[in-house]
DNA sequence: CGCATTCCATACGCTACCGTATGGAAGAAT
DNA sequence: ATTCTTCCATACGGTAGCGTATGGAATGCG
């Protein structure tokens, strides 16, 4: 064959993305050093100059994986069982808010801070950012809400669940629970 | 005298720690390297390590100052004019979700950067945000609220503000500045 | 004037990286 | 079996940055 083992390659590439996520969600963009994620993974950087150009090749590849994987993500919820909008926002809030997906949350921050220092993350952010507030906004008009409004909310919505992970809020209050149960009522109720 | 020119030594380490800001803002926490203010400064580090022990005595120096001017805005505005606690909430909105005050929002999310990998920035952070929270709160109280409600709102409020900061909100509607009245209206009114 | 203190420059060794060059092992192809 | 391709190790030169050591200029003080 022409290519008998094609996976092997592509494997390997996603393995070094794959370690380079880990590394963004723990020590930003500036962690991500070809040697380390080297030494992570067993071998020399040897072998991460086979499988890509340079630095950049990798945050590149990096940037467009977890673009395909979020609008993915969305597409997916999109396309579930429409007509239940109400406890479907108020999953979107409990799924990020909490510390459930705290992985996924450290690394929307971190390719928020990339995207301030960078055009191409840049771009990649904006384009979920549209993609998920389209899809709260067609959410909140399916119960009839103006465009305005459902817009509105959609943008509450998702800047709250951002905002919140922003801030240690370790020991704000003991009511924490309460508190968040009624900012998702004010938002999506 | 004992001491002729006290404010010199003082003065130039206030240099140091602007001059930090300043890349914190742009360049994040990762971005503040010795010899790259020393060169902004027009010296050498030569300098620096008569001002500073070494690089983390900055460090802990930008944190205290950051938080000290933090703290004395939120006591500005708590001893100003109470009884006018609604167009107060309008203003901390404004303030802070326009690109009004574009540094200082920079450094805000830099900090929190900082604090998911330093336990000093950690600290800063939480105390600045619980006097904020604290604040916002009194302010919804003065109202006549409930403290859930209030303190839901509060928390809301600052959520928001800084989620909406973390979204490269360029061309997302053309409507922005509706929404974001919307919005304060939903959180404030 | 001599002297100490303040503030900064220069020079050094050290570490962590980046990217390249080159060789080598292990399997696939013929 | 030989050769070719794939994948990685080793070695190298280069840059950026940290912290230290030391000298030197300026200024105040006696």
């Amino acid at each position: 064959m022409a290519k008998p083992e094609p996976n092997r390659q592509q494997l390997d590439r996603a393995a070094w993305v794959k370690a380079a996520l880990d590394i963004l969600a723990g020590k930003g963009l500036d962690g991500i050093r070809v040697e380390v994620l080297a030494k992570r993974l067993g071998v020399t950087k040897g072998s991460f100059y086979w499988h890509f150009k340079d630095r950049r090749d990798l945050l590149d590849t990096v940037l467009e994986t977890w673009k395909d994987g979020r609008i993915r993500d969305i597409q997916m919820q999109t396309r579930a069982v429409p007509g239940e909008e109400l406890p479907r926002a108020y999953h979107v809030i409990d799924i990020y808010s909490a510390n459930r997906n705290r992985k996924g949350m450290l690394i929307e921050i971190a390719m928020r801070d990339w995207a301030r220092r960078d055009a191409a993350a840049a771009a990649v952010v904006e384009e979920v950012d549209a993609a998920r507030l389209e899809f709260g906004r067609r959410g909140f008009m399916a119960r009839g809400m103006s465009e305005l409004e459902a817009s509105s909310r959609s943008l509450l919505l998702y800047a709250y669940v951002f905002g919140l992970s922003l801030m240690s809020c370790g020991k704000f209050d003991a009511d924490m629970d309460e508190m968040k149960r009624w900012i998702a009522d004010r938002i999506a109720r």
